[in-house]
RNA sequence: CGCGGGGUAGAGCAGCUCGGUUAGCUCGUCGGGCUCAUAACCCGGAGGUCAGGAGGUUCAAAUCCCCUCCCCGCAA
């Protein structure tokens, strides 16, 4: 079978490593324009595109696909089969409608759940112990297809960000390859979503900054749902920016005020609503990351001190 | 030329603005002591070409000037 690759990020990177590990006939692999990246800003190309490269596929980066010049793409290519991983842009109805078995789509969500940019962050910050992958036949809308398959994984109490996306990106490439064989044999079942849905917003400055006067649960799933990119925040007395990489629930309980720095060990442990948080890996402003302990040898913070 | 921070013992930092005796602190480490015991406490030790340039200025540079290399944060 023909298959057209799009995507962008290293998700969609471990995808399309699937495919042709598998031996697929990757036909094409689409991703958009290198981007200034990075300190001095320079051009870099993203993980996908990185990756085709290495395996010789030829790479298409069309600025748009809503004028007509990427059909020209399409034909040349002939793909029968399009799969789309954390692309980034909006398929027009004509690329939907040209391949002959559609475009299918591997979303980090139990679908209708977590619809959008940000599925995975958002399922960690909210608390959740199972997400999953859905394979979806793409339609107009976003996230909106009838589902083929779906793969669950849990989302362990210690898991971050970067350990939820690996076993993710594990599922999804089992779920696509089971999604095209399916189509191939003829077997695929389509299963609408239904009309109850949640939508995961994309990350923003305000998602990361850490409200201690809040549930320490609470706190908690946000530190590690954002780790370790781009990361939560708060700040020291003096305003400078202090990143979190890691942390756990204190068992140490405390009177201090919200946000105040409570208890020093090889962790900082820090007031909140209903608990004390222990910050455990930091980064602060200028710095690069450090453990806790650290931070604290180099006398940069004590008890007392009041974060936010 | 996007903005900014930094390179000082194994780690995190101070010292540099206003150059000058043995480069300091919190840890780690090694040895000893105290203790039923300890990641606690006490005593002592080892460990540093102060990123590099047989550069410049100076009687004297980690500290001032110049060049190079490297690391990091932000923003995208």
């Amino acid at each position: 079978m023909r298959i057209l690759f799009m995507g962008t990020p290293d998700f969609a990177r471990a995808n399309l490593q699937a495919l042709c590990d598998k031996g697929m006939e990757v036909v094409g692999v689409v991703t958009p324009q290198d981007k200034p990246k990075g300190r001095g800003l320079t051009l870099t190309p993203c993980d996908v595109k990185k990756y085709a490269l290495e395996k010789g596929l030829p790479v298409y980066q069309p600025l748009t696909l809503k004028d007509g010049a990427f059909l020209d793409t399409l034909k040349e290519l002939d793909p029968e089969l399009i799969v789309v991983v954390a692309y980034g842009k909006i398929l027009p109805k004509y690329v939907l409608d040209y391949p002959k078995y559609g475009c299918i789509n591997g979303h980090a969500s139990i679908l209708p759940e977590y619809r959008g940019a940000a599925p995975i962050q958002r399922a960690i910050i909210d608390g959740k112990t199972e997400t999953g992958v859905s394979i979806q036949r793409m339609d107009i809308g976003i996230d909106t297809g009838d589902v083929i398959c779906v793969e669950k994984v849990t989302i362990e109490p210690s898991d971050d960000f970067e350990a939820v996306h690996d076993k993710l990106a594990v599922a999804s490439s089992k779920g696509l390859l089971k999604a095209v064989q399916l189509l191939s044999d003829g077997k695929a079942t389509y299963t609408p979503q239904g009309d109850e849905f949640t939508y995961a917003e994309k990350i923003t400055k305000d998602d990361c900054y850490i409200d201690f006067n809040g549930a320490v649960n609470d706190v908690h799933n946000r530190i590690r749902g954002l780790s370790p990119i781009p990361l939560s925040f708060t700040r020291t007395a003096d305003g400078k920016v202090l990143k979190i990489v890691k942390a756990h629930i204190s068992d140490k309980s405390a009177n201090g005020k919200i946000g105040e720095v409570v208890f020093l060990d090889s962790s900082i442990h820090v007031k909140c609503k209903d608990g004390v948080i222990a910050l455990d890996i930091i980064v602060p402003e200028g710095k690069g990351r450090m453990n806790a302990r650290d931070l604290i040898n180099g006398r940069k913070i004590a008890v007392g001190d009041i974060l936010g």
